[in-house]
DNA sequence: AATCTCAGCAACCGCCCCAAG
DNA sequence: GCTTGGGGCGGTTGCTGAGAT
């Protein structure tokens, strides 16, 4: 006895969706708003699952989607977020206005894997291919044996180069806002800071703006807009060849 | 011109997380 | 504390079109 399905999968169509179908997906969503995917084919006169519903409008119809190529800039936040984060294409994807975490896969799996590894650098470790075979050892640590172990071998290991907290403002400013640690991470900090920081806009906080009006001023204009090392070129792919 | 190969990408599947009851 | 339902995510599949043979 598993869970019921999402949805009666013989009576719901599969594969490449239909003008008809966008539309109505669309006009829905415009009337009524995101949200409760499972009731939704049914109210919009679709025979789709729900989840199919879902992705369709993250991924292909949303209005603020950005379509085309990605362009050098977004390739590297796209490898050094990867370095940070690993194949959290979610979180990675939340960094790239426009960009959904499907089209990031897509895109790592097809250009940006290729590009490293034609560079001799492991995609999954980030680290050059030799390097990364160095780092296998042949004598194993036992496995964790007390409660104490476990909760330590539980934790990611600390690292005081890697700020896995990716506010989207400058790291070096944390210390201006007495409440900063009272308030969680990705849903509070990245616009409010920006409010009260004067408005530094997401574009400029990663450097991409070549020309802005808020107080970052453009790419590199403010002391501490070094964002993942972008301005530092740390890190810097952009000199790979693509296939 | 026909066939084959492969890259790119849209979509699906199954699992996990979390909130509500 | 447990169960259930819904949403979200990452991995994978399979279709399509372009280039090669």
């Amino acid at each position: 006895m598993g869970r019921s399905p999402c949805c009666e999968k013989e009576h719901t169509n599969k594969g490449a969706w239909t003008k008809e179908e966008d539309e109505r997906l669309v006009a829905y969503i415009r009337a009524h708003g995101e949200g409760c995917w499972r009731s939704l084919p049914k109210a919009a006169g679709l025979l789709r699952c729900g989840k199919s519903c879902r992705l369709r409008w993250i991924n292909y119809l949303r209005p603020d989607l950005k379509r085309g190529n990605f362009t050098a800039d977004e390739d590297d936040l796209i490898i050094k977020l990867h370095s940070l984060l690993g194949n959290k294409w979610s979180l990675i994807a939340a960094r790239l206005p426009g960009r959904t975490d499907n089209e990031i896969k897509n895109y790592w799996n097809t250009h940006i894997r290729r590009k490293l590894l034609g560079r001799g650098i492991d995609p999954v470790t980030h680290r050059p291919v030799n390097a990364a075979a160095a780092t296998i050892s042949f004598h194993p640590q036992p496995p964790p044996t007390t409660k104490e172990e476990q909760l330590i071998l539980s934790k990611p290991p600390k690292c005081p180069d890697l700020n896995l907290d990716l506010c989207i403002s400058p790291p070096s400013c944390q210390e201006e806002d007495d409440d900063y640690e009272a308030k969680p991470a990705m849903i509070v900090r990245a616009p409010e800071l920006q409010r009260r920081r004067g408005g530094l806009c997401f574009g400029c906080s990663l450097g991409l703006q070549k020309e802005c009006k808020c107080s970052g001023g453009g790419a590199g204009a403010g002391a501490g807009n070094n964002f993942l090392g972008l301005r530092a070129g740390m890190l810097d792919f952009r000199s790979l060849p693509m296939k």
